[in-house]
DNA sequence: CCAAAAGTGTTCCGTCTACACCCATGG
DNA sequence: CCATGGGTGTAGACGGAACACTTTTGG
């Protein structure tokens, strides 16, 4: 390979990972940390990350890393940014790319789950991480939030039927208060893309809800959303 | 120094810099590149760029290759995200980060400009560019906008003194849409932290038009911004 | 029969938008 | 004296927020 830069210092590039989950039984918004197993760090609270290979592009990267942890592939996911302050990392220089993913966590099988030692753990208690973790965190959350209030990015985060309250306590655990149910309801009303099913859930309550799909199809010819 | 990560492969970093400038005289916005004087891409439109030290972070590096640039310090920066396509440079890989700044182009020497062989163009005239800086510019752009809809930072693109009108401009530059100037002073008048000085522009109208100022100070203790 | 969640409209208020004329001055 | 940009207020439309009661059924 033809070298150009040659005479430039190279650094290693790491994929951290923010995977939030929304979790049904609480109404919680989660995300999946774990006990770091590696020098340097080894034991402290941390993001799931890995390092960028060679062969594969910063998404590539980060959609392999998620894979790895989860098993699951076609995530929706976003970069948060590069973090390369110099004290990052306390053996040598790593620069990290963080992404956010959202993920449906019924889809999360428990066993992969256990197996890498990470755990959901409620976003409004996240405890201090390694390095600079928290902050990644604080900025992927923001990003998640303001994505979700213009884009309906929420779906991912529910199963493919989920009930209007499902809906509405996802985006009042995202935004951070609660909302009025009549209000929230006649938005929903108004978008064509969001469907009532034939279909009644009748595990979250004694009379039975209405189960609701997100038509992505029919979104794309029609755009306008606003939560 | 220790390394706990030597099978991992490195990669060079680089940081490209999206710098926006309002032009007075036409009320455009503006973006400066040049010609690259390098291979790979030589005389191709470019970014203004360079390669991240071992010894700075990557917002350090940012600040240096913008004051390599312009001479200045101390400007409005804001991190747009890391680019690592595999094609993204035909010579080895370089992952690179973006940043867009804000500057006041008569703070920018006219002849340092010169020296570096780059030019005020219209965003919305952007050449094709070398490799994915077309792509960095968009991303540069959407977030700016959205910051200068939120956040009291389109003072950073004007003279520390400046008119309504000038301030008005610029807004319908960034939104791409011309607005209403009675409305718009509306809402100038009221944010406090924009003071109205006793100072005169005459050269703008023959009427003379009052100049304006930002207060930082007043804008910490009062917060709120909407425009 | 009652606790618990589902479902459903209307009114009010504040915000945003549209809109037109006089003023001051340099040339 | 007129062309040019500076400066000012109001009314109507619209969208968002507040708000309470009935329904269904499992236990």
């Amino acid at each position: 390979m033809t070298t150009f830069y040659s005479e430039f210092q190279k650094v290693l590039l790491s994929v951290d990972c923010i995977i939030f989950g929304f979790d049904l039984s609480d109404s919680k918004l989660k995300i999946l940390i774990g006990k770091r197993n590696m020098d340097p760090g080894r034991g402290e609270w941390s993001l799931y990350g890995g390092f960028v290979r060679g062969d594969e592009s910063l998404d590539e990267s980060a959609d392999r890393t998620l894979r790895e942890l989860t098993g699951m592939h076609d995530v929706f996911m976003r970069q948060v940014g590069a973090f390369g302050n110099l004290d990052r990392d306390p053996g040598e220089r790593v620069v990290s790319v963080a992404y956010y993913a959202l993920i449906n966590v019924k889809d999360y099988d428990e066993k992969l789950r256990q197996k890498h030692g990470v755990e959901w753990v409620n976003i409004e208690k996240i405890p201090q991480m390694y390095s600079d973790h928290n902050i990644m965190v604080s900025r992927a959350r923001k990003l998640m939030r303001q994505k979700m209030k213009t884009e309906p990015v929420g779906f991912e985060l529910l199963p493919d039927l989920f009930t209007l309250t499902q809906l509405q306590r996802l985006y009042e655990a995202v935004g951070g208060e609660t909302l009025d149910k009549r209000n929230f309801r006649k938005r929903i009303k108004e978008m064509d893309f969001i469907e009532k099913t034939e279909l009644i859930d009748k595990v979250s309550s004694k009379r039975g809800a209405a189960l609701y799909r997100f038509n992505k199809k029919a979104f794309t010819e029609d755009k306008n959303f606003k939560l």
